[in-house]
DNA sequence: ATGCCTCAGCTCCTGAGA
């Protein structure tokens, strides 16, 4: 089972980008689900029958201008379950839902813009609310996957430049230990479960040539539980969709399960 | 300096992203 996030900036924009690489996927290795971020598009007019024509079932919650999720699936998704019950926001972040047994959550974390910032404190408060339900989820379901763009790096590995980005936005202290309290209800950054080449990055700033060189971070995560880990066989960051013409800033991350 | 790109929208500028 091959499951992957992708933060996509806009899928009217970056439909045809999202398709195209699907279809690239070896024939014996779809890609069996995908949450996508940051749609950026009303429900009304999110391309669903477009993506049914690729092969997929798709869950969408969208809102306008802003935000949205998605989730993109080749077998049926059910109980699904649309933004942290309990919570009240007015913005469309997350999808739940089960398939093949898996509990995949699809999440856009908030950014933060800045610590000490009313979006700062909001993104604190969404970080509690988020992980008192996943231990729910956990309890309830064994087999679960907790992926998206955290807008989070675990520690400096994931920053181009820790020295220069010390305790600013998706580096600081106080994200990391919430990113830690996440891991600690038993869940494992897959990507960590691997040997992986160093400056591994998942998003880059679309200024300065950013991509260019390679100056990013790792802020899209998969996490998966204890009863997951085992059957991990691989998590990898396909930087080749950063290489297209208007290309998403962030890139997908992909794991596979035996 | 707080921009450099990119996107959406009450679109020829602004707010937000990260």
């Amino acid at each position: 089972m091959k499951i992957a996030t992708w933060n996509v900036n806009s899928l009217s924009v970056r439909l045809p980008q999202v398709l195209d690489w699907l279809a690239a996927q070896p024939a014996d290795a779809p890609v069996d689900v995908l949450a996508l971020q940051e749609t950026k598009t009303v429900d009304e007019k999110f391309p669903r029958a477009e993506i049914e024509a690729a092969g997929y079932q798709v869950q969408f919650f969208g809102q306008k201008t802003y935000n949205g999720v998605a989730l993109l699936s080749r077998t049926p998704a059910t109980d699904v379950v649309r933004n942290i019950p309990g919570f009240a926001d007015d913005m469309a972040r997350v999808l739940c839902a089960t398939v093949d047994g898996v509990r995949v959550i699809g999440a856009y974390f908030p950014n933060g813009q800045a610590p000490g910032s009313d979006k700062f404190a909001y993104k604190m408060r969404w970080l509690d609310a988020l992980r008192e339900w996943v231990r729910a989820e956990l309890a309830a379901h064994p087999k679960l996957v907790l992926m998206g763009d955290y807008n989070i790096t675990f520690d400096d590995r994931d920053v181009w430049d820790p020295v220069g980005l010390r305790e600013t936005i998706h580096c600081t202290t106080e994200e990391r230990t919430h990113l830690r309290a996440l891991i600690d209800l038993g869940l494992h950054d897959a990507y960590r479960l691997f040997e992986q080449p160093p400056k591994s990055y998942s998003w880059w700033d679309y200024r300065m040539l950013g991509f260019q060189k390679n100056r990013g971070l790792r802020i899209d995560h998969i996490l998966v539980s204890d009863a997951l880990k085992p059957k991990v066989s691989a998590c990898t960051i396909d930087r080749a969709p950063r290489k297209n013409p208007q290309p998403s800033d962030h890139a997908p991350v992909l794991v596979e399960l035996g």
